[in-house]
DNA sequence: TTACATTATCTGTATGTACATATATTTGTA
DNA sequence: TACAAATATATGTACATACAGATAATGTAA
């Protein structure tokens, strides 16, 4: 549906600013369509950001800054966000030898088989993006790179 | 910048799964950039949304599920952004006459004040859209459309 | 008109978020 | 070495958000 008809707008002062509400509107749609696929999970959405971020690295541990710079949304508290992690017993958490400023965090088998599970459930999600063809998904990307500059 | 770069992730699972994020991360990016355009304002960006909505009521009153209706985020907590802006006194809320159960908010001259004060300052954020020419963004907008279907 | 469903809004609660500040540790430099 | 600056993370706080449920008024059908 066109933006205007969502927000029952039908003027915008310029394409610009237009944009702006339209890219806000459908940033807003897809977080909505993400956090119903995690409910039943019991995770926010930047919960399983970091549980996939730390997937991505395997064997190895991550700083709390390094997770936080890989992060979607780079304002969120990942210390709280690692402790609810820890807590649901997804992720360990260790001093680092070297710097011990520095917490190391890892993700565990359970947190693994959870975001397994999620993952199973992606083709729900991706059934709300048919309407896009492959070619103008990449035009689409790149015109968002272009538009942050 | 290109997505990989701003969140260090060099692979995705496919176009659709990289447009996801790129979405969610501009508009994380531009909410960001108007939470810092309001700050010293001292509202949230639900909050402006909801004067610039009662602005174009003109001296019409409005419902707040109307008001709902037309706000960016749905999802927003409208009877509690009321509270909050009639507590700055930059709205009036009464009953409705006829449907009781209905209250009726109106913006006074005072939240008029504001907004203007505010829409001076979009020059700076307009600087941050600068790299996209009139037709790019239509384009995206366009696109944006039809992503969601 | 009475009972029940529906509608519009509000409230309670738990959690998330933004931001300022605190704490602990390490680094750089005189 | 000593000490200020920088770094990495954690904490306090006020507020926002999501969602369930409550409250009150209205609509509807017998």
């Amino acid at each position: 549906m066109e933006i205007e008809k969502e927000i029952k707008q039908n003027k915008f002062k310029d394409e610009i600013h237009k944009l702006m509400i339209n890219q806000l509107f459908t940033g807003k749609w897809i977080t909505n369509l993400i956090a119903k696929q995690l409910k039943p999970f019991g995770l926010t959405n930047q919960q399983y950001n970091v549980l996939r971020i730390l997937r991505g690295q395997g064997n190895n541990y991550i700083s709390v800054n390094a997770i936080s710079d890989r992060m979607i949304d780079k304002m969120s508290n990942v210390s709280r966000l690692i402790d609810k992690l820890v807590d649901k017993n997804l992720v360990q958490r260790k001093v680092n030898k070297d710097d011990r400023r520095q917490a190391d965090i890892i993700i565990n088998q359970k947190g693994l088989d959870l975001v397994r599970a999620i993952e199973e459930t992606e083709g729900d999600l991706k059934s709300n993006f048919k309407s896009l063809s492959e070619e103008e998904a990449k035009q689409l990307n790149s015109l968002l790179d272009k538009l942050r500059g």
